[in-house]
DNA sequence: TGACTTACCTACCACTCGATACAAAAGTTG
DNA sequence: CAACTTTTGTATCGAGTGGTAGGTAAGTCA
């Protein structure tokens, strides 16, 4: 089988230009104009690589996703519950305010809510905060069985808690906060943390293991009210 | 003088349409063609009332700000500064999933990141949201002078966490998690803002008195990197 | 070398974007 | 009524949107 000519570009590096340019404009904010100019290649070429705009998007979150795999490891590797929620507001601080690249979370900034014709992207970019949601309950899971989570913490809660205050951060980052700034709300969550983990909280209704928001990328649904959750 | 011709629509109303457009779809997302059929109007009338989209958004954050300030005024009205952020946080939860708005934060899901030609949108939006953290401090610095929040607490880093969470909690919101979860939030985030409140948070650095985030809707200024803020 | 496969670039597609020129319509004031 | 002012709808502006057709360049394999 013949191989034809060779790619001219680096699609890792592409990847990185897109991811960049979705980051700062949101999605819908990100036109073909600037993305083509920031990955260095014709229309044409990242039709042929990525499919679509959305195509693109996803190849950014995937990459995205495995840039931070790395991050979320070391988190979820603390010793107790409550070093994996220091460690995961820390690296939130840090990371939301990294020079290196825009300010804030490519989750969040991408877009929360989108135009006509891209009704998925905001599912999409829910879907993947949810992943990081259920890796955080999981480990508090495992650390009750464990036993350095008190019987009456509810893990859900607690990774539900976290996942939210790392969705703030990142559109405090997003509105120019600086990195201290940060670092003083992980410090006031994580007090938060430390009372719940210790201490009982009041759970007046039954219990939800469940994420809150949908697991995967799925096709948009009604139009109308709320993107709902299908629990 | 003469009157000349009278309106034939109510502004309110059409700016309540307004809101609900932005609301879902973002600034970028909202489109002319949407908005005027929303609005039950063509584009010269918009245009003639509103002066331009941006204006159009200017004048649904205020009737945004508008609705929203009785509620405001009853939180900042509580007895303690406990009080205060509990009532904060349930408005929050409640607002948020209004089966009579948009699921979230109009000033979040209007847009954080948007495209070339509406780069002051997520200033002024971020100005809207600076707001409140300034009126919650200023409660607490009030609070603290009454004796009600501990000597060591810092009004400023708690405004900021609580505003903190309410955005995520938007972010939250608009990814379809329903009521409960929000409220759930909004208790683990009490018993965290309490326990800061009664005992000191260690505070390494110095005093930082301000907002995290610019205080009013400037031009654009600096492309590159953050939008930071003019501290 | 020459056949073959694939990627590249130029130019362009139909469509939508935000915004407006223009004239008819609808009211007030003398 | 007639003069005047403002709003309204139609129809459209130039620019920009996501996406593609078609020809050419660049590589591999026999």
């Amino acid at each position: 089988m013949v191989m034809g000519r060779p790619r001219s570009f680096d699609t890792d590096k592409a990847l990185d230009e897109a991811m960049e340019v979705f980051w700062r404009h949101g999605y819908d904010g990100a036109s073909l104009a600037m993305l083509t100019k920031a990955m260095g290649i014709k229309p044409p070429s990242l039709y042929a690589a990525f499919g679509s705009k959305e195509g693109l998007l996803k190849a950014a979150l995937d990459r995205y996703a495995q840039k931070r795999s790395a991050h979320m490891h070391y988190v979820l590797a603390g010793p107790t519950a409550r070093d994996v929620a220091e460690r995961f507001l820390s690296s939130i601080a840090e990371s939301h305010t990294d020079p290196a690249n825009p300010p804030g979370c490519l989750l969040v900034q991408g877009g929360l809510a989108c135009g006509a014709g891209s009704e998925n992207i905001p599912f999409e970019l829910a879907a993947r905060r949810a992943q990081t949601e259920t890796e955080l309950r999981e480990r508090f899971v495992q650390a009750k069985q464990d036993g350095d989570l008190a019987g009456d913490a509810d893990p859900a809660a607690l990774a539900r808690f976290l996942s939210t205050v790392a969705s703030g951060m990142g559109v405090l980052a997003s509105s120019g906060a600086d990195r201290d700034a940060l670092r003083e709300v992980a410090r006031v969550s994580l007090s938060a943390f430390t009372t719940c983990h210790a201490s009982a909280v009041g759970r007046p209704n039954g219990e939800r293991s469940g994420p809150a928001v949908a697991q995967t990328g799925q096709d948009h649904r009604s139009k109308r009210r709320a993107r709902s959750a299908d629990t």
